[in-house]
DNA sequence: AAATAGTTGCAAATGAGATGCAATAGCAAG
DNA sequence: CTTGCTATTGCATCTCATTTGCAACTATTT
């Protein structure tokens, strides 16, 4: 059960098939990002738990790259900052609570269909798609009232 | 035939009703902006032709005020800074060509069930609904063949 | 194991946006 | 239309996320 081990191992082999040199810092950083959206400082404080010799700027740039080889995606949130995740396989969007400030997310099969309109209607070829809502969760909704 | 003068009368009689002090400034940058979405360095630069003291920090801060009095909309694309426009009616949505940086815009109605099935699926009550696509326009599909 | 690119950590630079403050300008009341 | 109160502006300065230059390092290739 050295699970640690095994996720680390997993995030080299993805590392590997890219053909980008598979680095300690690379694997580490993409190991972190297994565990749900975050912001470049929240990968950095994470990774450097574990690696505390880690740079903030080495975070940065391999994000940078993990988004050009489309391992992971970056999102805008409201905020002046990016958040990033591991690349999902479909639909899959964001929610943000302006109450908490929490992210839901949410998968949409919708948004498959809105697409491909876009694609018909304006002659575009998506590569991407963000979609991105805000309001109030169920929470905030009852201690507004 | 004095169209500039009247849309500055509009811009500013749509800043009187927030309660706001009607100032050139304020008026001349909401007007600015009804000629399409732009990022904070745009409206600047635009508006100075007509007011050369106009600073930069007044637009900012009042592209503040007018995005929290709901006149304006926040955009936040690929990049680190923000896209601002008049807020639109409904369905409004943006496709950015990686190719060669332009911005489409196009409406969808699918936009309005997605948001009744987060509200459903969530118990989320939904203020905002931002989508935005990548990939490529028809012209540069063409020339990237 | 040595050669050689690609990578890293650190420090310094950059750039969008925010802020403190004195000067200025809306606007309401006289 | 002048006065006074207060919101707003311009300017200089600050902040803080992200980027960059560069010498030291290290994953691969030979």
């Amino acid at each position: 059960m050295n699970t640690k081990k095994q996720s680390l191992e997993k995030s080299r082999k993805e590392l590997n098939v890219t053909g980008m040199r598979v680095t300690n810092q690379r694997a580490l950083i993409l190991e972190t990002l297994h565990q749900g959206h975050m912001d470049a400082d929240e990968v950095y404080r994470r990774a450097r738990k574990k690696q505390p010799r880690l740079s903030l700027s080495t975070v940065y740039r391999t994000l940078q790259k993990l988004k050009e080889l489309g391992l992971v995606d970056e999102l805008h949130f409201d905020e002046n900052h990016h958040h990033y995740e591991i690349t999902q396989p479909v639909g899959h969007h964001h929610l943000v609570c302006l109450g908490c400030g929490k992210i839901l997310e949410f998968e949409c099969p919708l948004s498959q269909k809105m697409k491909e309109d876009v694609a018909r209607q304006k002659g575009f070829e998506v590569t991407g798609t963000e979609v991105h809502m805000t309001g109030y969760c169920s929470d905030c909704r009852r201690d507004r009232k």
